[in-house]
RNA sequence: GCAGUUGUAGCUCAGUUGGUUAGAGCGCCUGUCUGUGGAACAGGAGGUCGGUGGUUCGAGCCCACCCAACUGUACCA
């Protein structure tokens, strides 16, 4: 021993990198029975599963930076010993594809199939945002048709109302790709010359949703400024082509402009309001009907060389027939030509979900979420590796995000599970308290014996027993040990009593919260006090 | 990536115009109270004041540069 103070040694800190997060019994509970619930409605769609590894072959995603070796950034990637690039995936559609292209001729046309897994960006993390995070996916492969893609919207729709959310409360939108590259075809931006211009657009359009019109006419035009100052730069389209671009939004998207949600909740869910430039606003009942009127006239002003246009129309039309006749046509499924989605591989139909209730954080700021699914029609996925079409439409539920939105909207049961009963200790024999234990376990109760320092007090196992929310204690100390009893103390019971102030009281009481019973009769005592409190594990 | 805001104990936060050994509440741990969760009481652990450098006799406080978090924005297959 010297006189120098003794070195702490450096801590190491204990951290989570951001945007992943660790998930106690509660939440995991919680995504089990979502899980259930999402995988119930696939099957009864005819879906079978089919599950593949978390990491593929770069080049199978398909990232690959223009001119460079090296995958994208947004993945996670890293060189195998044969210096081949791997990545995690980050969605399930692109491994499924590979999948099938690889297993083709094992597999019966149209494949269906489904499966859930973590998946992994490597973006900025936000509420709903995880860098981690788990889809629920299905897939229609080696089918062009179009009601392969209206079942996926029914699906969607089936699937929300399993997981319990009402049918005011969310929105599947449907728009098609051929609609938007129709119109771009019309303003001069048909050809690939100009696909940085068109990525802007589409990008701007996106945006529809979070800023409205005027956000979006600003994106289209000039530029835009956000709330800190900082300046997006615009398309640079003419006032004309903007307003060519922007009658498009007239269908179903501007209902988010002109409505508050609550004037949207109070409404029935098929009636839009609508707004014309001066501010004057009009209602009207949303039917597929009305919304393809909207798109004539939209048709109209694009001129000749809009055929992309019409077949996107044409695709819609047959989907919201089928979706019409099949019961979905009362607005649960909506057609909203400002959704884009993904600019990679979509081709066709595109599907998103959006929850319709607004959700706020801790301190009341709301919160966007995004949508909690979505998917749509990659015709060019499969046929990358095969050299033959083969068509393809698909759908994903976002697990996590929709999970930590139910969350913030108190809408998921967050109760943590009951625990264990616990048999406490006394002294250093432990082998008649481990059998009490064994007895517990082999009658399907869920049991263990106090494993912490067998010289802790009554008292501290008690706390322990207490934190565990077990719904009971089993007492066997040396008294009733001499005359082969046990008590069962009722910790459920017990809780109600913290209000005693007085201590003696209080003691007085917590002992009548306990019954003793013969050694030979704790399985059916507890059994019974289990009963009593509807206390049951799943 | 860009912009704004913020970094003091596990959590929520105090910390005077720069002045000894950086505090509180909650939480945590140990005990007392017949062998029983709470309350009460007594004690205890826990901090590179985000980091580095600078100004100063002296920096949690002032300056510079980094880093991180949050919010917005961009990207989001």
């Amino acid at each position: 021993m010297s006189d120098k103070k003794p070195k702490k040694p450096q801590k190491l800190r204990a951290r989570l990198p951001r945007g992943l997060e660790d998930r106690g019994p509660a939440a995991i509970a919680a995504t089990r029975r979502m899980v259930e619930k999402i995988r119930a409605v696939y099957e009864r769609y005819g879906f079978e599963p089919v599950e593949t590894p978390a990491f593929e072959y770069t080049d199978a995603l398909g990232k690959f930076l223009p001119d460079q070796d090296r995958p994208n950034e947004g993945v996670f990637s890293f060189q195998d010993d044969d210096e081949q690039w791997i990545s995690l995936r980050y969605d399930l559609t692109a491994p499924l594809a590979r999948y099938v292209a690889e297993n083709f001729q094992n597999l019966a046309l149209p494949y269906r199939s489904y499966r859930a897994g973590y998946v992994y960006r490597n973006e900025k993390p936000g509420p709903g945002r995880f860098r981690q995070f788990m889809q629920f996916d299905a897939d229609t492969v080696g089918s062009a048709s179009p009601a392969a893609d209206a079942e996926m919207c029914m699906m969607a729709a089936d699937t929300m109302e399993a997981l319990g959310i009402p049918a005011s409360q969310f929105v599947v939108k449907v728009n098609n790709r051929k609609l938007l590259d129709g119109i771009l075809d019309s303003i001069g931006l048909g050809g690939a010359d100009h696909a940085a211009r068109k990525l802007t657009i589409l990008r701007a359009m996106d945006k529809f949703d979070k800023f409205g019109v005027e956000g979006v006419r600003l994106l289209l035009g000039q530029g835009r400024k956000d709330e800190s100052g900082d300046f997006t730069k615009g398309a640079g389209l003419s006032e004309r082509d903007i307003e060519t671009v922007i009658s498009v939004f007239g269908v179903g998207a501007v209902l988010t402009d002109c409505a508050t949600t609550d004037e949207k909740q109070a409404r029935p869910r098929d009636v839009l309001t609508f707004s014309s430039s001066d501010g004057e606003k009009w209602h009207r009942k949303v039917t597929f009907n009305s919304v393809f009127e909207t798109l004539k006239f939209v048709r109209e002003k694009l001129g000749d060389s809009a055929k992309v246009f019409d077949d996107g129309i044409s695709e819609l039309r047959q989907i919201s027939e089928l979706l019409s006749a099949s019961g979905y046509g009362d607005g649960r499924v909506r057609i909203d030509p400002s959704v884009v989605r993904g600019l990679e591989y979509y081709t066709g139909p595109v599907f998103e979900v959006e929850l319709l209730l607004e959700t706020k954080d801790e301190k009341g700021r709301p919160v966007r979420f995004g949508s909690v699914g979505g998917g749509g029609r990659y015709d060019g996925l499969v046929s990358r590796f095969r050299g033959e079409p083969v068509p393809a439409t698909g759908f994903s539920i976002g697990v996590s995000r929709l999970q930590a939105a139910l969350t913030m909207l108190d809408k998921l049961d967050t109760k943590p599970q009951p625990g264990p009963v616990v048999v406490t200790v006394f002294g250093g024999d432990i082998a008649s308290y481990q059998k009490m234990v064994a007895d517990l376990r082999n009658a399907g109760i869920r049991a263990e014996l106090y494993l912490g320092n067998p010289k802790h007090s009554l008292g501290q196992q008690m706390r322990y027993a207490d934190k565990r929310n077990s719904p009971c204690a089993i007492i066997q100390g040396t008294d009733e040990k001499a005359n082969g009893k046990v008590l069962i103390k009722d910790l459920i019971a017990g809780a109600g009593l913290t209000s005693i102030e007085d201590r003696a009281e209080y003691l007085k009481k917590q002992a009548e919260a306990q019954i003793e019973a013969g050694e030979s009769d704790l399985v059916t005592e507890v059994r019974k006090l289990l009963a009593r409190h509807d206390v049951r594990w799943d």
